[in-house]
DNA sequence: GTTTAATGACCTTTATATGGTTCACGAGAC
DNA sequence: GTCTCGTGAACCATATAAAGGTCATTAAAC
């Protein structure tokens, strides 16, 4: 970023940022996978994974689904099928959908 | 990144993004907001918006999060109180939980 | 038709997130 | 006790993600 931004974060998302970090080193543990190797197999180093797992907000969502997903922590509470099976369907109403949205004049003329 | 890493994705990993970055358009447009709009109150760029949308897994989390948070795209379908009383609980989980992992000697003595 | 606004796709600059490497601590295994 | 391994934290170099701007296209509103 150019101009130095503090970018603030809602508690909200702070916690579901958290909570999945929590999620994914929880099903780390209970898998008995260390560190390195679950880095290994995302594709992340050990460092980016410790940051994930505590929940650091400044992380590449793919880093962190990807780590998610190995660990076997699904995403919209939905298996793999559902998730594709929903993307399509979302793809298909994107495409109907109207490309922009523009605000109703704030003027309306009801003196008619 | 010292050195040039590309990184991949699975393609679960990149359905999760799209159909997140598809949710969150789609919920803007059903409320009528422009990607400006949502933009400022996220706190991001309107270009950062555009990549969260199109679903660009090099996105923070964070930002992600935050402008679904704002137009109301729950993560693991999960309310905000269940997801802190969840985070709660995780974090109680946590403290309990050895903090390493060790992997059982392979060479299990089994010859007693 | 005209006008206005929203979007998509660029480009440049710059702050920074990431990978890699250390080091120290803790806990099992021996 | 020693030795190993897993983890957490800190540092540095650099590739790059993000902000901000511009422009073209599109489509609502008039």
């Amino acid at each position: 970023m150019p101009k130095s931004i503090v970018r603030t974060y809602s508690p909200y998302c702070r916690d579901a940022v958290m909570l999945l970090g929590g999620l994914i080193r929880e099903a780390r543990n209970e898998l008995k996978i260390t560190a390195q190797e679950l880095a290994d197999r995302a594709g992340i180093s050990r460092g980016m994974l410790q940051r994930i797992e505590k929940g650091n907000p400044k992380c590449e969502i793919g880093a962190v689904f990807e780590a998610a997903a190995i660990v076997g922590v699904k995403l919209f509470d939905a298996d793999e099928n559902a998730l594709a099976k929903h993307l399509h369907h979302t793809r298909e109403k994107l495409a109907l959908l109207p490309k922009s949205v523009r605000k109703k004049n704030k003027t309306v003329r009801d003196d008619f």
